[in-house]
DNA sequence: CCCCTGGGTAAGCGTTTGCTTACACAGACA
DNA sequence: TGTCTGTGTAAGCAAACGCTTACCCAGGGG
């Protein structure tokens, strides 16, 4: 193995690069010579490894999706969630979830964001109340996670885009807390 | 005027394709022969009356985003805004909102969310409270509602998507009283 | 030694894109 | 009548796109 150079590194840098260009930029805006360019690679290997950008950008979804949701306890998940979301740190702005947002016409984005958010993310909000439409004050609490990462990231809404994080969490855990009486504070 | 055909009406069948192209599918994804076949128009009149691409859904959003903002009381504007946005009449996914959601790397769409919801939804918003950090609270109510209609349209999420538009706006406005004190109930 | 395998490369294929050009033609005005 | 202007049409261009093909070459096994 490992003649000249070594697959499992291409792929890797492959991957990364598709990871950041998918969730800067969405899909369509992103080409198969830039991941290539980017991950300093031969645009046909992106091929050869992943088959095609379609495959590719599921890969990336399906690989980095599960750090969605993060071993937390249910009450600060939400708390935790918003943090990292608007963080200044860890450049935020690579969550695979903003891949999905900017790409949301793609089949695969919306099933990705149904089955990660959904089954997951919104099952644990759900946990946190005991309302009989639990489901849909999950729902809406994660809609409300999504409009402020797309109002920031996406459309650098201000002063949303700039403001603190944890002032943003205290205002939303806050308001929150009337759906869900369950959730953890700041 | 109007030798053979009318100038006036092929501009306006080009803008309301557009419009609704725009809404369904995002800038991206939506081709000028695409617009052009469903205005039931030449492709080669939409680069006449309108330059370009660009320039076309620039102009969609100009001459639809004023209805974003309808003329309302502050305090039930949310309410409005709301049920017209989630509601099943009037086609909501038509909105020229959804267009730019769609389109969101778009510079004109950003700059447009940024004045049409910023300047002025956002504004009236920050009326109805007194907090000092008002603009920012105007600005989390505003993300709430675009991560409503992002979920609902583009994700299709369950059980938000089919929820009953007006349990949806009660929920919304109960929790939202928390940050703005002024704001009606349903 | 030669052949085979696996990783890497260059070139280009066919299609689609936004946009342009050259033209046809009906009516208004002289 | 003849010309000119405004409207509509057909054809196609240059570039960019996803993807494929043909090839190169380092190394291990016989």
């Amino acid at each position: 193995m490992s003649r000249r150079g070594d697959a499992a590194a291409t792929k890797a840098a492959l991957l990364d690069a598709a990871a950041r260009l998918f969730a800067e930029r969405g899909f369509d805006r992103t080409t198969v010579r830039d991941i290539a360019a980017v991950a300093g690679v031969n645009q046909a290997l992106l091929f050869r490894y992943f088959g095609s950008k379609d495959a590719l950008f599921a890969t990336v979804l399906a690989s980095r999706g599960r750090e969605l949701i993060e071993e937390s306890p249910a009450e600060q998940l939400l708390c935790r969630m918003l943090l990292r979301l608007t963080g200044k740190t860890a450049r935020p702005e690579d969550h695979p979830l903003y891949a999905a947002l900017r790409s949301a016409h793609h089949d695969t984005a919306a099933a990705v964001v149904n089955q990660q958010l959904g089954e997951d993310f919104a099952r644990v909000l759900r946990s946190l109340t005991d309302a009989p439409d639990a489901e849909l004050r999950a729902d809406l609490v994660l809609a409300w996670v999504v409009g402020i990462g797309v109002l920031r990231s996406m459309f650098a809404k201000e002063p949303l885009a700039s403001a603190d994080n944890r002032a943003v969490a205290e205002l939303v855990l806050k308001a929150t807390s009337v759906l869900l009486e369950r959730v953890d504070r700041v």
